[in-house]
DNA sequence: TTCTTATGCTTGAACCCTCAACTTATCTGA
DNA sequence: TCAGATAAGTTGAGGGTTCAAGCATAAGAA
């Protein structure tokens, strides 16, 4: 009998499926609490946060969309409605770009610095407590490194993010 | 002048911040990829997936709700809604729990067993390529333990999981 | 018992994200 | 120069999540 064609899948070890479900956890707790704590004091979730502050620390405060899409690895759909809504909240404005007519510069306005502002201290602490507090520092870079490597291994090679069937 | 009592922040050194992203952007990643994959191969995001599997492997394939939520780590609400949807599919049903009145189990339905049988394979390559064919034991060791300490910080204590005035 | 509080779960509105389709503009090559 | 092809960004529908409020039952106190 040929069965050289059929993928049988390798299953998860024990010792895997403790480390997928660490995982797991430890993502969906995280998310939640970053998301609670920065929706009660700052009316915003968590990767609005993110994405002010790549605004706020980008060369005139302002970024391309398709830039800011990557350095934060979302779509560009859903940066657009991020910013459509971040722009009611005069958080954040749009600009044209002069030298290509397609596209659009996001900028963060003062206002929105200074919601930031507000919300850095208690953000930076949230995330201290959840994890910076926890783990010894072999443990913290041990952990970056591995996050690393997922995250290098998960990025789009080819420009289309928004793309999927060019994969 | 007195300033003991002002919060001074102690921001993210750059190692830590470092790190920090990294899981961002692992995070952001990894969800991204997986109910993407799961979404085009089981018409299911990666959190339902879940919660076929935590019913396949419980006692009687059922789980009471409550009981479900806090192994899944979400709200109740959240749930409420999973499984209305998965009703819908045919792929889990409810039941009346016979000693407590207000009490409703969920159970996965052969359909739904079967669903998750089909889908399991091509979730089990997209971890493992994602994760564990990239990591060394040692780091996939690392990597479960600092997560299962973040997790086990976030753990709410009290029961009241959708009571956020509890803390 | 009866009153009070706590528990189990659901609901609907508001919000957020995904997907596919679309518009406009730039690039490429014959 | 001009017709694709590609790129930047937006849009709206459909579906998922959150939050606060609500209903019904159970447990505890008086």
């Amino acid at each position: 009998m040929d069965t050289a064609h059929i993928e049988e899948p390798r299953w998860l070890s024990d010792e895997e499926q403790r480390v997928w479900r660490a995982y797991v956890h430890a993502a969906a707790l995280l998310e939640d609490h970053l998301d609670r704590q920065l929706q009660r004091d700052a009316k915003m979730p968590h990767i609005y946060y993110v994405l002010l502050a790549c605004l706020s620390e980008a060369p005139h405060r302002r970024l391309r969309m398709t830039e800011l899409a990557m350095m934060m690895k979302i779509t560009r759909s859903r940066l657009s409605h991020a910013v459509a809504r971040l722009e009611k909240n005069r958080w954040v404005r749009r600009e044209d770009c002069p030298s290509d007519k397609r596209g659009q510069f996001a900028i963060i306005t003062d206002q929105g610095l200074s919601v930031l502002e507000q919300a850095a201290p208690g953000h930076v602490n949230a995330v201290r407590h959840a994890v910076f507090d926890r783990l010894s520092p072999d443990q913290q870079k041990a952990l970056g490194e591995a996050l690393q490597i997922i995250a290098e291994g998960l990025e789009p090679k080819d420009a289309g993010a928004d793309l999927p069937w060019l994969r």
